[in-house]
DNA sequence: TTTATTTCGGAACGGTCGGTCAATTATAAA
DNA sequence: TTTATAATTGACCGACCGTTCCGAAATAAA
């Protein structure tokens, strides 16, 4: 016995997730949501909670709708290495396919200096743990499969790389392309040797 | 004819420098920067000119005050990998100094989204080729040193180094000395077989 | 000591921030 | 068709933003 809502609530959650992940969380005022996502401030409220809250439902969705797909090639039935190889090349066509220098979200928020959530902070946490996890499994896989030797630290290797893919998804900000693709070609070809 | 400062302009600049630093440009509000300076806000205004101008200015303090310290470990009349080792070794205890999370001032300013000023955006480019100049003429010494094998790529490698700084610069915003210890460790130790 | 010049302090500017309100409109159930 | 409920709307809140103005205080040169 109610009114309908005029909207679509997921499909204006992304755009509010492709807001905040371009500007930040400081740099995205309530006007520019009501601007971009043509909603009246207060249905914004009504539907979504505070400013916070529409934050952090974006940045969930973020982690559904970009990042967990990103994982994806980690997880095929090939060999550990060619895993790793086709989860970093990956990586690179997507970053540069973002919108604008954006980087990660998942990144960008942690990093938010003003923004000390906790709930915020542990969820990235939590999230960079999956792609750590993600990481040691094929690490694994690669070692018992013979591309990786033996006396490797998988512990200590999986922690490399994930900052490995922190540090692309950072310069990717700063540089372009062509610098990136070096970059990771040249970990590519160091991984060879592991 | 007139009446001398109050206070030291040079003191004065370097708290606003390290304000800025923790709290980055929007973070840092004018207030904020009358409260810790104890300076009227036109005496502010007065010396520095508006925010964007200290900020620059404070910026360019970190350089000269912090960046280029750090690279001294570089300039030694050690062999290139010692050099190369002490830089990294010195970077981490720095790191781990400084003022709580905040990092890199000259990263952070090159991040902010909202800062899209040129003249910092070029200021903060400009001096991580300086950064990438001493670690190209290290790699340069430590291959004709023989510790850097023959058929490495010089400009590869430096390129890849100077990610691994920004890498590290940017880690120490979210987790602690141990694990950013634990990651230098590894690659130190992969330098060694470069 | 006088005078010219600059700093200092506080109040105030217009603008924007995140958030809220009551009145209106639309709709699903009775 | 009526009625209860929720969505919508645009105006509005107090707070804070960066910036500016002006009167008062201070000091170096004349």
């Amino acid at each position: 016995m109610a009114r309908t809502k005029a909207f679509n609530p997921d499909e204006k959650l992304h755009q509010a997730m492709m807001l905040f992940w371009v500007k930040g969380y400081d740099g995205t005022s309530l006007q520019d949501l009501v601007t971009t996502l043509e909603l009246n401030r207060f249905s914004i409220y009504n539907t979504y909670g505070d400013k916070k809250s529409l934050y952090f439902k974006a940045l969930q969705r973020y982690k559904t709708v970009i990042f967990d797909p990103l994982l994806e090639p980690l997880k095929t039935e090939q060999d550990g290495m060619t895993r790793l190889t086709a989860y970093f090349n990956n990586l690179v066509e997507k970053l540069c396919m973002g919108p604008g220098n954006a980087g990660c979200f998942l990144q960008n928020a942690a990093q938010e200096t003003t923004l000390e959530d906790p709930d915020i902070q542990s969820f990235s946490v939590r999230v960079f743990k999956e792609l750590a996890k993600a990481l040691h499994q094929t690490l694994e896989d690669a070692q018992s499969g013979g591309q990786l030797k033996r006396h490797r630290d998988i512990n200590a290797c999986t922690e490399f790389l994930v900052m490995q893919v922190q540090a692309m998804i950072m310069l990717r900000k700063m540089v372009g392309k062509t610098r990136l693709r070096k970059n990771v070609d040249f970990l590519l070809e160091e991984l060879q040797h592991w």
